[in-house]
DNA sequence: AAACGCCGCAACCGCCGAGGT
DNA sequence: AACCTCGGCGGTTGCGGCGTT
């Protein structure tokens, strides 16, 4: 037997409410409190469902709905809060006083989700994009050893399905091997490179087309056929395995990650890959899981990351959109309390 | 000024679980 | 146990506003 249908829908008014229509709403609730939505829009002369009705009332018509613009503090404790708990908008909503589910799921959708994506930042996992760290770790590799350093095996990874991700490949790569060459002739201005690049520097997104450009060179020593093998051969699955070592030895520094994440954002960053000593708490240990892991442990994991993720940018040019999205990847870093008792939310 | 495309948001849809009969 | 009602939830849609060409 079908399930019945919540009302009878013949007659009945969709879409759009009128002003009419929802002082009708608003006296009846008033008069009588939510409730029996079923009979609810008989009573109070509405042509209108009582699903619509209770939709129209809980989303927009309550008196305690807080509208108008999310502020920053808002938009932390949603990603927070999503973090944690993924798409449960009612959950969020119950922590966001004024705020509907639906409300929440609309910012989220419209504007967090999206600056997340720019922020080379996966909304579903909050973690840094499996894309971007298949790249790094490509790179980790290569600065480890140097024979893999060959057009090919760059080509063969992810880079090739992102001509972008190919850039930015190449840049770290110059701008590590020239960071070296000025450690050697000069350790004080290696030094400098750690300050935040001001305004009359050059975005490295240019500096990745000017010296993409000399790598060309290097790159057409295969042809195309050696291309498409570097990409359906080897180099994608010793990746993966790669990957899976990396990780599980923790090996993947958290500053060439950080300069990734930054760069995808479009940020203007001076902090240079370097193979640093790996912390304790890197803030990739919970990727070796998988998505299908992800649980609290993990988020409490990568939320700890002992680096800021944009700690050594600088932003130009920054809008208050911008200020968000650089705010979006600052939140990786929030702590929890030991009070935090994940049983509250669920 | 008109056409077009994009974006944000209100509203709808379908499904689910709880509770009652 | 089976069926039904109801409220709630998350995903999706479609419309109106706005910016761009």
């Amino acid at each position: 037997m079908g399930r019945a249908p919540c009302c009878d829908k013949n007659g009945l008014k969709k879409g759009p409410w009128t002003p009419e229509e929802d002082h009708k709403l608003i006296s009846y609730i008033q008069l009588h409190g939510p409730g029996n939505w079923r009979n609810l829009p008989k009573n109070a002369g509405l042509q209108r469902c009582g699903k619509s009705c209770r939709l129209r009332w809980t989303n927009y018509l309550r008196p305690d709905i807080k509208r108008g613009r999310f502020s920053f503090e808002e938009e932390e404790t949603i990603i927070q809060l999503h973090s944690i708990l993924g798409n449960k908008w009612s959950a969020i909503a119950a922590r966001l006083p004024g705020r509907t589910d639906n409300e929440i799921k609309n910012y989220w959708n419209t504007h967090i989700r999206k600056r997340l994506l720019r922020s080379g930042i996966d909304p579903v996992t909050h973690s840094p994009r499996l894309d971007l760290l298949d790249l790094s770790t490509l790179l980790r590799s290569t600065m480890c050893n140097s024979s893999l350093l060959s057009a090919p095996n760059l080509f063969g990874a992810q880079a090739l399905l992102n001509p972008e991700l190919l850039r930015l490949a190449s840049t770290i790569l110059s701008l590590k091997h020239e960071n070296q060459e000025i450690a050697i002739h000069s350790p004080q201005q290696n030094q400098l490179s750690n300050i935040p690049l001001l305004q009359n520097q050059t975005p490295i997104t240019s500096q990745v087309n000017d010296q993409f450009q000399n790598r060309i060179p290097e790159a057409s020593n295969f042809d195309q056929t050696q291309l498409r093998q570097a990409n359906v051969e080897g180099p994608l699955s010793n990746l993966t395995n790669c990957t899976s070592q990396i990780f599980q030895e923790n090996l993947i520094p958290s500053s060439l990650t950080e300069t990734l994440v930054s760069e995808s954002n479009r940020m203007y960053c001076s902090s240079i890959p370097t193979v640093s000593v790996p912390t304790e708490s890197s803030s990739f240990q919970s990727l070796n899981n998988g998505n299908q892991n992800f649980g609290f442990d993990s988020v409490m994991s990568t939320l700890s990351s002992p680096t800021p993720l944009n700690s050594s940018s600088a932003y130009i040019n920054s809008s208050p959109e911008d200020e968000r999205e650089s705010y979006c990847s600052s939140l990786f870093k929030f702590e929890i309390p030991e009070s935090f008792d994940i049983s509250d939310f669920l």
